[in-house]
DNA sequence: TTATGTGAACTAATTCACAGCT
DNA sequence: AGCTGTGAATTAGTTCACATAA
C-alpha cells in the first residue's frame, strides 16, 4: 500500500484545499478501487449500455453497492437519483480522478518473461498511459521490439528516462539487479515505480512504490486454503489433505 | 482482498476455536503482510544471521516495529525479551501460520508470456508449493516443457486436477477465456484461485479468489504521481506536465 | 416511485506507550 | 538494560438506513 492515506496528505500545505477537484481527500482503499470502477464501465459502455444503477455497477466490480456509492461520491454528485449513473461520464469522471485523461510515459525495465508479458497484457497500455522505453541487460534482446517499442540497451536508463520526461517506471528484472535500477531510476527523477521484483526496494522520501507480487497472493491463498482444509476435517488432518 | 476477515470467520462453529493454533484469528491485513516478513526472513538466514530484533525485521519489512510485533504476537510468543527473534524459528512459526509446511500442488493454466513469467519467477516455485500441471490451448506449447512440466491442452484440465487433487488453480489466460477456465476449476474442487485476467471472476461461495492485476497498480500510481504535481505545480499544470 | 448521497454506527487496522520478561 | 508483547487510544474503512432529489 502507497504511504500516503489521502489527497490532501501532511505534505499538502494547508489552507487551499478548497479548489481542489476533490477537497477532503479520496481514502486510499477507494483510490484502490475505482480501477475496477472503471474497467467495468469500459466493459459496460462495450456493451452500449447508457446507464447503470449502483446495485448493478458493484455486483460487476465484486463489491457492495453502498461501499460503490460512497467511494463515488468522493469524486463528486455524479449520478442521478432515482436512475443511476450515466456511463460514458461516469467513465470520464473517474478517469480524471485517477490521472488518466493525461498520458503517462512509462519505462520498463527488463524484457523477460515479465516484461514481455506486460507489453501484451489486456489493458496494461490502455488509456492513460503509453510504453515510451523498454530496457533490457541482455545484447540478444537489444534491437528487438516490445509492444512497438524497440528494446534499448539498460546503459541507456538515463537518457531513455530524461529524453522523454517519464515519472513513470516498471521494473521488472530479477531480484538481484532490482535496487540497482531502482536507484537510478530515482536519481533521473522517476517519482513512482512499480516493482515486480520480489524484495522490499527502498527508495527515498517521495518516490511512491508498488510492488506487485506473484507469489505473495499465492502464500495468502495457502492460508485460506488450509484454514478451509482444517475446519472441515480437523487441524491434524490439514497436513494429510495437502499431501494428497 | 480476501471474503472472510478471520481464521475463525462466520462459517467456523462456535465453541471449539480455544484448540485452533491461533484461537482469536489472524486478522486478514496481517495474514498479507506475513510472506513479506518471511521472504526478509529467509534473505537474514542466507546471510547467516541468527537473531533479529523487531526494529530490524521491520525495517527489512518495510513497516513499523510496532506493527510487525502486534502481526507476529497473533501467531504466539516466539521473540526472546531483550534480544529479539530467532530467525529459524520464526522462519518456521510464520510458515506454519501460512500454511506452507504443506508442499500444495498447483495447476497453471495458460502457457503464455505471463505462465512463463510465473514459472520462472523468483519464489513463485519455493517451500510450500509445486507446480503439478502446465496447461495451454495451443497445439504450438502443448508438449513443451515449463518448470520441469511438461505443458499439457487444456482439455485435460479435469484430469489433471482431480488426478493430483489439486485445490490451487492459477489463471494465467487471456480476459476473454478465464470466466471458462474458472468454471472448469471449480467444477472439480478447485477452491483458491489466482486470477492474472484483467476481470471480475464469478464463483460460487467457499470459493476464495484473489487476483494480481498489472494495471490497477499503474493507475493507482498515476493518482498519486497527477497529486504530486498538482501539489507541485498547481492543479492547472499536471495536465501540461505528463504530455512534455 | 426509485436510486443516489451521506450522516451515524460499527468494525477493522494502526499506532502509542509502557508493563513485564530475559 | 533492552526488547518483546499488548492493553488503550486513535485512525481508517465499511455498512446501515433513510432523507433527498429526479
Amino acid at each position: 500500500m502507497s504511504s500516503s492515506a489521502e489527497l490532501s496528505g501532511p505534505t499538502a500545505e494547508p489552507g487551499n484545499t478548497a479548489d481542489r477537484p476533490y477537497p477532503q481527500g479520496i481514502p486510499e482503499a477507494t483510490v484502490a478501487r475505482l480501477p475496477i470502477y472503471l474497467r467495468a464501465l469500459y466493459s459496460l459502455a462495450e456493451r452500449g449500455v447508457a446507464t447503470v444503477a449502483s446495485d448493478e455497477l458493484a455486483r460487476a466490480a465484486g463489491v457492495n453497492s453502498a461501499k460503490l456509492r460512497k467511494d463515488l461520491s468522493y469524486l463528486g454528485s455524479y449520478g442521478i437519483r432515482g436512475v443511476g449513473y450515466d456511463v460514458e461520464y461516469l467513465v470520464y469522471q473517474v478517469s480524471r480522478a485517477l490521472g488518466l485523461t493525461q498520458n503517462w510515459p512509462v519505462v520498463i525495465v527488463g524484457a523477460g518473461n515479465l516484461g514481455r508479458a506486460l507489453a501484451n497484457y489486456g489493458g496494461f497500455l490502455t488509456r492513460g498511459f503509453r510504453i515510451e522505453g523498454v530496457l533490457d541487460s541482455d545484447p540478444a534482446l537489444v534491437g528487438g521490439k516490445l509492444g512497438g517499442v524497440t528494446i534499448r540497451h539498460v546503459s541507456e536508463l538515463e537518457a531513455v528516462v530524461t529524453g522523454n520526461g517519464i515519472a513513470i517506471g516498471v521494473i521488472a528484472v530479477p531480484a538481484g539487479a532490482a535496487q540497482a535500477v531502482c536507484d537510478r531510476l530515482v536519481a533521473v527523477g522517476v517519482t513512482s515505480i512499480l516493482n515486480f521484483a520480489p524484495l522490499v526496494l527502498s527508495v527515498p522520501e517521495g518516490v511512491d512504490v508498488r510492488k506487485v507480487d506473484l507469489s505473495i497472493e499465492l502464500q495468502i491463498l495457502a492460508f485460506h486454503a488450509q484454514r478451509r482444509f482444517a475446519e472441515r476435517y480437523g487441524q491434524a488432518a490439514d497436513q494429510a489433505a495437502a499431501e494428497a
